[in-house]
RNA sequence: GCCCGGGUGACAGAGCGGCUAAUGUGACCGACUGCAGAUCGGUUUCAAGGGGGUUCGACUCCCUCCCCGGGCACCA
């Protein structure tokens, strides 16, 4: 099958062809530390995670590289209100962001490269740019792009310069020849951290990091580039605009994949709207599982609205997934040969398998591959109903693990709970039965009771008690 | 004003030029059950913003209007 995925630059689905063999060079604008991650970083990552994650699924040899912006504009506003070093700020916001993808299981990334890492090449990227008259020295020391030299300036988001003035909310700063030039270095102010450059001590410009590290990297052309979609104009036109007028190489990038944005209660999250969701306190309210399959049940592209109804209903889908799974497991454990319903599990999980590959290779349909894997758990309940044995459990387990080393939220089996954990709770869940054949409900229901308080849920089926974490 | 997206059941949210328009949540009824939960079965009446057009046929393609979201030379 072909995998198919929507380029910004070109507005269509298109076949996925990389650049070099199968290898796939991928870069996603990262983001800075100047203060805490929220959800909606959380749901860019977590998509470009997946798609990576199918990328090497489908035998692509990866590398996705993603930048830190560890020096900027609001890291000096940090330093200046809370009289702090940027480095500590950075380390701080850096840890508090790494420990957040690590609870979503987003751990596709190769390498996280830091703009100040990068200085040589960043000015060796302006003199190339000033060498070749794509950029000029402004009276203060700062080196701008110069937007009328480059011809193509637009062609990523649709923006005509001209239109552009009209709307425009900022005014725009005086040291620029054309109001749509952007910084390449921006010269240093009494107090601020600075580099040593040809033009004087300065820091870069926000956009030529990106450039300066993923041609570093990747040369002057590379497959793929993932944002969410407020970054399409002006950052990304910038980015083509430095790397083509550098290199000289056109496309920059073959394919630009854009995310939706995360919404709170319909509007955008925004600290002075008094919406905003830091990622850490996200994760105390919903399971980190919870929140990667609430972010993946809707399409990359969409925007998602993030409210305690959605997330709600989000747990109750999550968790008719996820017990599905663990019945599945205690089916298979129980080891019973063969059963009436094999046939019929067997059939659901061709057609999961189909239809989940399917709709992945459909531009990274996650909320349609999610439907695949809610028929085969609604396949597998009715199976189970009827009764299943080992070799057809096992056979739907393989292909639900499948699925998750892709979509990664269903709890991980074994380990999670542990050997020890498994068999303490069937020995207890054994006491229970005892006494319920005795009629002793005073005794089963105290240690329902007790158990559900700690977290344990014991359900009584046809075939026997199962246990399951809340 | 300009440039992108989008408007589908009670709610969330997919696909598709023709099939019963996925899937999930919620609600209701039933089965199972010591109780509870989970699960299964059923129900939730004509679910496509308005108007044109193309077509044998449009939710799907085109035009237009309305509405919503994002971007528009700092920054997310």
């Amino acid at each position: 099958m072909v995998l198919r995925i929507y380029n910004t630059l070109t507005r269509r689905k298109e076949d996925f062809v990389p650049l070099h063999g199968n290898r796939v060079s991928m870069f996603v604008c990262g983001i800075t530390p100047q203060d805490s991650a929220h959800v909606g970083h959380a749901k860019t990552y977590v998509a470009f995670d997946v798609v990576a994650r199918y990328l090497r699924h489908k035998g692509y040899a990866v590398f996705y590289l993603q930048n830190v912006t560890d020096m900027e504009d609001r890291i000096i506003e940090k330093m200046e209100k809370t009289g702090r070093d940027w480095k500590d700020i950075v380390s701080q916001y850096w840890a508090e962001f790494q420990e957040g993808m690590a609870a979503l299981r987003c751990d596709s990334v190769n390498l996280y490269a830091r703009a100040t890492d990068y200085i040589p090449e960043i000015v060796a990227q302006i003199r190339g740019l000033l060498a070749k008259g794509y950029a000029y020295v402004a009276p203060d020391g700062s080196v701008y792009y110069d937007t009328t030299k480059y011809t193509d300036w637009g062609k990523l988001s649709g923006q005509k310069i001209e239109k552009l003035l009209p709307g425009a909310r900022v005014t725009p700063d005086p040291n620029k020849r054309t109001p749509a030039d952007f910084a390449l270095w921006k010269a240093q102010k009494p107090g601020e951290p600075a580099w040593d450059s040809p033009w004087g001590k300065g820091r870069p410009g926000w956009h030529i990091e990106d450039t300066a590290i993923s041609i570093h990297h990747f040369g002057p052309q590379y497959d793929l580039h993932g944002s969410a979609v407020e970054h399409v104009f002006p950052h990304h036109e910038a980015e083509i605009a430095q790397a083509e007028a550098f290199t000289g190489v056109t496309p920059f990038v073959k394919v630009w994949m854009h995310t939706g944005m995360l919404m709170v209660g319909g509007e955008e999250m925004h600290k002075s709207l008094g919406n905003f969701w830091a990622l850490k306190d996200a994760l105390k309210v919903a399971a980190p599982e919870e929140l990667r399959f609430f972010l993946l049940n809707a399409h990359y592209r969409s925007p998602i609205d993030y409210t305690a109804s959605g997330l709600d209903e989000a747990r109750a889908a999550y968790r008719r997934l996820r017990d599905g799974v663990e019945s599945l497991r205690a089916a298979a454990r129980a080891g019973k040969e063969s059963g009436p319903g094999d046939a019929g599990l067997r059939k659901a999980t061709d057609d999961a398998n189909r239809d989940f590959f399917a709709a992945m290779d459909d531009d990274m349909n996650t909320r349609e591959a999610i439907a695949g894997m809610f028929a085969l758990v609604a396949a597998a309940n009715r199976a189970l109903d009827a009764g299943v044995g080992r070799g057809a459990a096992e056979h739907a387990l393989v292909a639900l693990g499948t699925f998750d080393e892709i979509l990664a939220f269903l709890p991980r089996g074994g380990g999670e709970t542990g050997r020890l954990l498994t068999g303490l709770l069937d020995f207890i869940v054994q006491l229970r039965e005892d006494a319920r054949k005795r009629k002793d409900f005073a005794v089963s229901d105290a240690i329902r009771t007790n158990l559900s308080a700690i977290g344990v849920v014991l359900e009584d089926t046809k075939d026997g008690v199962r246990w399951k974490r809340r």
